[in-house]
DNA sequence: AGCTAAACGGGGACTGTCTCCGTATAGTTT
DNA sequence: AAACTATACGGAGACAGTCCCCGTTTAGCT
């Protein structure tokens, strides 16, 4: 969004409803629901939507940027609260649970060569200093490998949350116990 | 492919070269290549790549058949050649460089839920079968945890090489990389 | 050569993405 | 309140890809 100028409030209120309904939309079919749809249960035309959102990946961005609030939130909570490893270990669970929040999320992201959107880069980014954070505490406390990267610690993740995706109903069973692999793999034993 | 009365030769023909030009297509412009395309390239009508492969699944299924073919066989080999928990890392890093080899494969494979190939419920029980394999073997041996499933293992080589893909001529690199992690993460240690 | 079932090509129905232009309207100034 | 104007709108239609279907062609058999 360019703050450079306040939008006008019907222009926002569009934006919000927008959201809103795709919010909905990716939950209950995928991030491949239609963009006509989701403009039309908005109540506003198809080049309203593409105003506000030039492209599919766009709206993808918007939408998933509350629940990257969330995880950096918790990330620096769990920073506090929890033994180094534990709080790593939760916060790539919590992760892999947002990534399975709209079907195909992970893979659509992940497909994304930064051409599409400029926010993805920032989401990203700011995942992997919150990432970077957790790991660096567990790799100082010296429960975690010491090449273990951010990069790395995002990959697995998702990895393991697009796999879980087949399973539906049983996609966090499936994603919490290959985490449960993938974080004793990560682990330092001395 | 019905085998219940002996294709004509001409559509033999037919099935084969789409087969080959499918290969290239997926290879270079990943598993969503234009099917219209790809029927133009073969030579025929969009009709009869329908004929063929009555959706893009069952065409990405003929396709990846050669691959799960060698897997199956690299399997075997490994099991025999290689000590236990060596033969396992290693058709691990096949089966990821595999999956690989189309942009997007692994997801498609992985979103199908049955309904559009029956081929596919084919394909990922040989995988699974060879997996078990080389997973009793390894298991016997003492080398790796004993409530890994072949379902785990597919799920988080699967994995692990979706969350590779995004680094193109690197994604080897990151593949094997992440894969040395997990493979460790399933490790039993005395 | 004749026959016929198998196989064909490609036009067009269908669906979704996305652009663009005439129209509407929010917000500011007079 | 009226005028002005930049912002924002709606939705028709261009475009691209999937996929069906029907008249035509052809491989294989007698």
């Amino acid at each position: 969004m360019n703050p450079a100028r306040p939008m006008r409030a019907d222009a926002r209120r569009n934006y919000e409803q927008l959201l809103a309904v795709a919010r909905e939309a990716f939950a209950q079919h995928g991030v491949d629901a239609s963009l006509d749809d989701i403009a039309r249960h908005a109540g506003v035309g198809s080049g309203t939507l593409y105003r506000h959102f030039p492209n599919r990946t766009a709206l993808l961005e918007a939408v998933f940027e509350d629940r990257v609030g969330e995880l950096i939130a918790r990330g620096e909570a769990l920073a506090t609260e929890e033994p180094p490893f534990e709080a790593l270990a939760a916060w790539m669970r919590l992760m892999a649970e947002h990534l399975s929040s709209y079907r195909g999320i992970g893979a659509a992201l992940l497909n994304d060569d930064g051409t599409k959107g400029v926010v993805v880069t920032g989401c990203h980014h700011a995942m992997a200093e919150t990432a970077q954070l957790l790991l660096e505490r567990a790799q100082e406390a010296g429960t975690v490998l010491p090449d273990v990267t951010p990069k790395d610690l995002l990959g697995l993740t998702n990895g393991v949350a697009l796999a879980s995706e087949k399973y539906g109903a049983d996609r966090s069973t499936q994603a919490d116990r290959l985490l449960g692999y993938v974080v004793e793999g990560i682990r330092r034993r001395s």
